[in-house]
DNA sequence: GCTACATGCTCTAGCTGCTGTAGGTTCAAC
DNA sequence: GTTGAACCTACAGCAGCTAGAGCATGTAGC
């Protein structure tokens, strides 16, 4: 039987974001020890480290809710989980097409300023009008 | 003298992001219509596609705000401008390192499921045991 | 058994950057 | 004078946590 902190530490979350996970119904509520404190299990680690898992790979916690439930059943197709973990990539590669335009931007700004006063500087200059821009950046950023 | 709509129609901003730049500072406090109704004019209008402009760039608002003060100084030397806009070049840099090592690893994830039962599928497993993944991905995501 | 202290508990607020809604007022055209 | 669009303030909510207050529990050493 593992603490809550014994379960943080293992999976490297902390002890909030696992009480946050049980408060939004991606964590099953736990047994508790006389004293009221939460009390885990083998399964509960198991499941902690797959939501991990996914947040590093970037799925939102609605997708991880989804594939949490079709992994409890064995039998089901797998299209499903499939079609989750495409939807991500494409998600991933929208974001990535995004941030390198930015990155070009933001190159060329940067190259250019020489270095003088801010009346001068091309960072600002470009700041101040977007028609000095090569590429599309809209919606971008975050 | 411009009304709040058509500034915001103007810089492709909704209403009430012009109003909640106010509230933190980004944009001064207009002057108002008798009827208390806020009025812009061109200073105003510049701001805040210098403000769009940068948000679109993925500059967070504190750097905006800066980046604003340095501008209203135009013989300061321009060093600083050039260092927020190097230092938001590293974090689209970063992110976008982030974002290909998740790419790759979702790519493979997706090309190795089958098509079977969840039970075999390689998402869920690949989920599951963290020591399956080729790249590092830690902090990702977001 | 007692004390000290780490760890746990609940509840609430805050972060970023907006967006939406409720309930009311003003403006401009007709 | 009346309509209807656009405006006003104030506040709640989004994701995904994170931090803090104020108190309770668990455990190790003595």
């Amino acid at each position: 039987m593992l603490t809550i902190g014994t379960l943080a530490r293992r999976t490297g979350t902390k002890v909030q974001t696992i009480r946050y996970y049980e408060q939004v119904g991606l964590m099953p509520e736990p047994g508790r020890s006389e004293g009221g404190q939460r009390r885990y299990g083998d399964a509960e680690l198991d499941r902690l480290s797959f939501i991990r898992h996914a947040r590093q790979l970037g799925f939102p916690l609605d997708a991880i809710r989804e594939l949490l439930n079709l992994s409890d059943h064995p039998n089901r197709p797998c299209a499903e989980a499939d079609e989750i973990a495409r939807r991500q990539l494409r998600q991933v590669e929208q974001r990535l097409a995004r941030l390198e335009a930015l990155r070009t931007e933001l190159q060329r700004m940067v190259r250019e300023c020489s270095g003088g006063r801010t009346a001068d500087c091309r960072v600002l200059e470009v700041l101040r009008d977007h028609s000095e821009c090569l590429t599309d950046h809209e919606n971008a950023g975050t």
